[in-house]
DNA sequence: GTTAATAAATGACCATTAGTCATTAAATAT
DNA sequence: ATATTTAATGACTAATGGTCATTTATTAAC
């Protein structure tokens, strides 16, 4: 039957425009300052249709966030490309996301919103979180290119590689929040983001190597 | 005149049984669950009064993670003693702060909502959080210990120490994150928290070094 | 000791908003 | 043309952060 084709892909048009709504109002006024009537009227649609759609605002919030991770993925995966070995690819990886924050960074507060302790004010059980993490995020990539870079003993081998990678994304998330968390710190103690970020893949990759 | 001085400690004495209160509701119910009626009726007061000492809601928030701040600061510096140069000062305070964790797990999350980027989803300015890293928590001092490491050339010279101290502190935080959120995953990968600090600070320590 | 003035506390009330559901409108099948 | 199923609506409810006129307690003045 090709109706209910076009009725499932309608279905599916909808809900990404509800999506693109929220996305839209929960940058401009953010996640707590949006109402779910903002977003109907952005949508274009009642209140009561975002809830035929989704279950709760806290829903909603994830998949914002979660398209940002797929954003963020193709990103740094385009970026890998770049490096000529594991730990190469991974310095190329950590600055796309840097320059993927700068671009984007309400994408980039999202993710970090999903990702980090708040997971659990929103509605949402770790499972959720894990299932996003590793299906669509970059953390996933990197866990790879560790074991590659072990294997060509670039990366130290005495820390099981799970645990590096999960250090390095970390780690990278923090240095983010660091910079948009004490942005005006900087001109105080005459420094740049570009230089914490310097500083941060200095150290963090001659933490790893072999 | 003894009378004044008097109602003013009462008055302390009251700010303190809100924030006792306070401290008490958010921990059991966590903070997005708590409704100013739960502490005020845990406080034995009318909601009114609250609002007599507090502005709203996230400035409490704020001064619950204030207390918390202040009593981890208290933990990490009786540990520092314990370490005979600044690199092992630095590892003891990291290792106290995880053992915070342990003990106030609530606490040590209230904290890092502050800290974190959600700072601003509460009602503060970046300034208010900074006057509070700085005035009382341990930031303040594992600068004054990486300044020291790198006077004895335990720790490298070329990155500024108040981004080497900012890193730490960031990192720190991040790994507690990291445990909090993915503990379900532990099992699946045959890794335990400890293990995972563990290879945090050798990495971090590692990255650091001269 | 009584009264006036000041300070502290109250809780009914308001405004906002996440979420629901009976009703209506549209699309599809008969 | 009619019945049935599906989609959408928006008035409504419940919950809750915050306010403020009123009440109660404390201190000062005579």
């Amino acid at each position: 039957m090709g109706i209910t084709e076009r009725k499932e892909r309608e279905k599916q048009q909808r809900r990404e425009g509800i999506i693109q709504a929220a996305e839209k109002v929960f940058f401009s006024k953010g996640f707590d300052h949006s109402t779910m009537d903002d977003i109907a009227d952005e949508a274009e649609l009642s209140k009561g249709t975002l809830y035929l759609y989704f279950k709760s605002k806290d829903v909603l919030h994830m998949e914002v966030a979660k398209k940002a991770i797929i954003l963020l993925n193709t990103c740094t995966s385009r970026a890998a490309d770049k490096g000529t070995n594991a730990l190469e690819k991974l310095r190329q990886m950590g600055r796309a996301t840097i320059d993927f924050f700068r671009t984007y960074p309400d994408h980039m507060k999202a993710i970090i919103a999903l990702t980090g302790i708040e997971s659990g004010r929103l509605g949402l059980t770790t499972t959720d979180v894990q299932g996003i993490l590793y299906d669509v995020s970059s953390v996933g990539m990197v866990l790879e290119l560790v074991e590659q870079g072990v294997k060509d003993k670039l990366i130290r081998s005495d820390i099981p590689p799970v645990l590096i990678a999960h250090t390095l994304w970390m780690q990278l998330m923090s240095v983010i929040q660091f910079v948009s968390v004490e942005e005006s710190l900087f001109d105080l103690l005459e420094l740049s983001p570009d230089k914490v970020y310097e500083s941060h893949f200095e150290l963090v990759l001659n933490g790893i190597k072999s």
